[in-house]
RNA sequence: GGGGGUGUAGCUCAGUGGUAGAGCACCUGCCUUUUAAGCAGGGUGUCGAUGGUUCGAUCCCAUCCACCCUCACCA
């Protein structure tokens, strides 16, 4: 600390002995001396005509006639030209440069602004003109501190680009990364004219429990937790479809929900804990009708969404102009392979999948081996929109049977640019059969299997009072929002994405405003 | 879980076996249409954490933590 600096010994001298502590002090002791001018740094309300961009869209006519006009915002960039300023302030709708000179707001006002920094948020009243290097600028004649910001914003120009700040502090990444914005706004867009289509296709967006004494309806480790009421374990739901479907049985044709789903599993780029899907179950239709109706739901979406049926994702170009590619499962691999896997038998099939070098213990029946090949030989080729349907019945616990192929199941899974974009079936109705796969499921969740599916009697009883044929699909959200905003990884499509505890050892800003706190009493 | 990478100031990044640097931000001064404003001055760091080697470690080694990429599995 140097001896010779009159305002460190004065103010600073029990900071805490870090830069982001006195840069924090210094903006912490603005406040203060606004107090003691009866200036409060976190007022109630402003009341504003315009956000930025109405200024910005009618500018011409605003300025013609120097309509008085109130916008608000955060303080972005900031110069003093000797006695005025230039700022630019940034709502949600934009960004826009304002001007603030001394013999215009007066010295107080003027002095006022001088202590203001980047991050602050003001409402500035004024008239719109032009700069003379043809910036288009408020002319502010009077303006209020609304937030005063302790914390400094990352880099004007660099802007905040490590990873790991962006995802935990989403706020900071919001504020100075404008494009995060605007996928997150075409996030809810997504989802909107999702729920306009399936609105304008009669069909019900309903609400089932999340917190489940039973959970069910997908294969996958669930997390756990504990009713006290009730003193009994709870879960949190994996899938939505068992509730769904026990309102098809009560009634309801056509329903569907937005699920916020949970499954206790692992993190990475295509993977969060908590997810959302759409489920939808659709009344006396089957796996072709609805299959149908998931092509229009989805071009309806893209077109929306981006005015076109192209749209880049990648290194691709994804072309979602109806109709998309149909294609059995077994048809697929016998396009890549030049094997046809049809008539064989489990052996069979197990020999012709080794001599294309897949092999492995788990290959344990004829549905298991299709899989395999089909994931290793067709899955990395499905760039372009693809329905691959006809699943192996081993593999699709849930779907009907195929009318025409008792070794085949009516499912068909959509994918594109190498996401699985959808999982849908004919759904299984006969409520002997389910028994007879729970119970099956209840003998893999002995031997170990933690995803396995527990027995959900209650659903039986329901599926007992007569489901009628139904097509039922559950589709990822995140990957949608992923594909259509052309992200890689899901962290970059969800606000908050789970994040491991930081174990860094550093000093958490409450505790750096506790130690500020404690310098005003003194 | 396996492999690869990263971690230095509030932010973006250089750098070194001898106690650490730039730009931005911040503080002071000048400048009343600037614009990555400019000019002059100023101070700022548990160099991710813990051990080890060393006279001495931010640097070398080991372990751990977080994040990114990638491979295998669930959407």
């Amino acid at each position: 600390m140097t001896q010779d600096n009159k305002k460190n010994d004065q103010s600073y001298s029990e900071a805490p002995q870090l830069p982001l502590a006195e840069l924090m002090k210094i903006r912490a002791d603005k406040v203060r001396e606004l107090r003691q001018k009866n200036i409060n740094a976190y007022p109630y309300r402003y009341e504003r005509t315009h956000v930025v961009q109405q200024a910005l869209e009618n500018f011409d006519q605003l300025a013609e006639k120097e309509t008085v006009i109130r916008m608000a915002g955060r303080i972005m960039l900031k110069r003093k030209m000797g006695k005025s300023f230039f700022a630019h302030i940034q709502d949600s709708s934009g960004q826009i440069q304002i001007y603030l000179k001394l013999d215009v707001v007066g010295q107080e006002q003027f002095d006022l602004f001088n202590t203001l920094d980047l991050g602050d948020i003001i409402g500035c009243e004024g008239s719109l003109f032009v700069t003379k290097t043809g910036e288009r600028t408020l002319r502010v004649s009077t303006f209020e501190l609304l937030t005063k910001a302790l914390h400094p914003l990352p880099d004007k120009h660099a802007g905040l680009t490590d990873k790991e700040q962006r995802y935990r502090r989403r706020y900071a990444d919001l504020i100075v990364n404008p494009e995060v914005r605007e996928t997150f706004v075409k996030r809810t867009k997504i989802i909107k004219a999702i729920r306009d289509f399936l609105d304008n296709e009669g069909f019900l967006e309903v609400e089932t429990p999340i917190l489940q004494p039973i959970y069910g309806g997908g294969n996958a480790r669930p997390f756990q937790t504990h009713y006290m009421r009730l003193d009994r374990d709870m879960y949190l739901r994996i899938a939505d479809e068992l509730y769904l479907k026990r309102l098809i049985i009560g009634g309801y044709e056509k329903v569907w929900e937005y699920c916020k789903d949970f499954r206790n599993e692992g993190m990475d780029r295509l993977h969060n804990p908590e997810f959302s899907m759409i489920e939808m179950y659709w009344a006396y239709a089957d796996y072709k009708d609805l299959a149908a109706l998931f092509e229009r739901l989805l071009r309806d979406v893209v077109h929306t969404i981006h005015g076109t049926y192209k749209i880049p994702y990648g290194d691709h170009e994804i072309d979602f102009e109806p109709p998309f590619r149909w294609v059995t499962m077994l048809g697929s691999i016998k396009e890549q392979t030049g094997i046809d896997f049809s008539e064989m038998s489990c052996e069979e099939a197990k020999k012709a999948a080794a001599d294309i070098d897949i092999e492995g213990e788990e290959l344990i029946n004829w549905g298991k081996v299709i899989a395999a090949v089909w994931e290793a030989k067709v899955e990395p080729t499905l760039i372009q929109p693809t329905f691959i349907v006809d699943f192996p019945v081993e593999i699709s616990p849930l779907a009907k049977k195929h009318r025409d192929n008792p070794r085949l199941t009516e499912r068909f899974e959509l994918f594109i640019a190498n996401l699985e974009m959808g999982n849908a079936f004919s759904e299984l109705n006969d409520p002997v059969d389910q028994l007879e796969r729970f119970r099956q499921q209840g003998k893999a969740l002995e031997a170990g299997d933690e995803e396995a599916q527990i027995l959900d009697d209650d659903f039986v009883t329901a599926l007992s009072y007569g489901m009628p044929p139904t097509a039922g699909i559950g589709f990822g959200i995140d990957r949608l929002v992923m594909l259509l905003t052309n992200q890689h990884s899901i962290r970059d499509v969800l606000f908050f994405p789970a994040m491991k505890e930081l174990g860094d050892g550093s000093v958490p800003v409450s505790q750096i405003l506790s130690k500020i706190c404690e310098d005003k009493e003194l």
